[in-house]
DNA sequence: AGCATAGGCAAGTAAACACTTGCATGTCAA
DNA sequence: TTGACATGCAAGTGTTTACTTGCCTATGCT
């Protein structure tokens, strides 16, 4: 089974992407027509149902949310594990992490 | 004076920049055509030196790189500070993050 | 069944991006 | 000063990417 990691790197390029994940952070488990009309009000975003859409599939495909279908309906939740690794990529430097 | 924060999301969008901070994690203060000889081997990267050099202005840019003139050298250093604000942005979600 | 809602697929377009090419500037050693 | 080394600048090219457009499938309600 081939997972196809996409690239979490990439996936966080879009500012509309950061601004999908942003909401779901507020609230978590939303169906797409919900993240078009929060997106819009709440973030000033002016993006249509489709491109919406295909960033969650490159979300997805990152690792960064997941989907959840129930009916006719899809929730979408968010998953930050992904982004330790770019903490733990590049460790801070000087040694220390405490004060 | 305009700072022009630049975008570290954008800037670690491309795998040639990630190794270039790979390097750098590895053996930082090098210049330019130290990165160019290092890159080919270690990572089998095949760049030109002017394409690294505009990786350098982006990562430089985003504030992930640091640049030291001394003489007819450049010094890159890298700063992974600005790394800290993508893990704050989009915190672990669960609450506690102890037991 | 009939219709509205929620979402999916795929081709086409315009802008952004990585990279190249060619020449110019600045520093150091002889 | 001359020449070699280290880097800078800018226009041009090909690919990637975000977005649109148009049609299609599936679920749920009456």
């Amino acid at each position: 089974m081939l997972l196809a990691v996409g690239d979490i790197y990439k996936a966080l390029a879009d500012p509309t992407r950061r601004a999908i994940l942003d909401e779901l952070c507020e609230r978590d488990r939303q169906t797409l027509f919900e993240l078009c009309g929060r997106l819009a009000v709440k973030h000033g975003l002016s993006s249509s149902r489709q491109a919406i859409s295909q960033h969650l599939d490159v979300l997805a495909a990152a690792g960064l949310i997941g989907v959840e279908r129930e009916g006719r309906y899809k929730f979408h939740t968010i998953d930050t594990s992904p982004l330790r690794a770019i903490a733990e990529r590049w460790p801070p430097r000087g040694g220390g992490d405490g004060p």
